[in-house]
DNA sequence: TATTTTTGCAGACTATAGTCTGTAGCCTTA
DNA sequence: TAAGGCTACAGACTATAGTCTGCAAAAATA
């Protein structure tokens, strides 16, 4: 699986997870709420800065981000 | 500390260890020396491939250089 | 059903990631 | 002191990250 299309998924479970909707996430992170939502879908992948940013506004470390996306990575079995 | 900063000196460090040149980490990782070069001094932030590519070169996981990264920026202590 | 909240998405835009070419300077080691 | 490997850096370029506005439709809730 492509990276951006895990991390858009575990963007998305994370902040159903906080009960976030993209526009509360949106402020919380400083990033466009557009933008969230191209990521969710797997359109676009993040700078550095903003899986930073994110992952703070979801009150998660980075480190389990992308421990998690790495994780989706190498599942071959999905889709 | 910033993300790019901390990213670069880590970077380093890793290539450092591996005693690889920034030029067969190029070759390693698919991404440019010149932008190998300007991630390693803190003048580009990368992207999330980016990020696993350089890790997937250096033969250590995203998670470790993620991890570095973070508690790297939460040390205020450092310039 | 009607209303509100949430999300997808288009288009146009700005900022920056990442490439490519070339040059100059620093270290080693012959 | 010459020669080769390594890196900094400039400039110009292309691709894509990230913003902003606005609208339509899905989905939740009254």
């Amino acid at each position: 699986m492509k990276p951006e299309k895990a991390f858009g998924q575990i963007l998305r479970e994370r902040r159903k997870n906080i009960k976030f909707s993209q526009e509360k996430l949106s402020q919380e992170s400083g990033l466009d709420r557009t933008y969230i939502s191209l990521l969710e879908r797997g359109l676009r992948q993040p700078s550095l800065t903003s899986i930073l940013q994110l992952s703070k506004a979801l009150k998660v470390s980075s480190v389990e981000i992308v421990s998690a996306v790495e994780t989706m990575i190498n599942e071959d079995t999905k889709s």
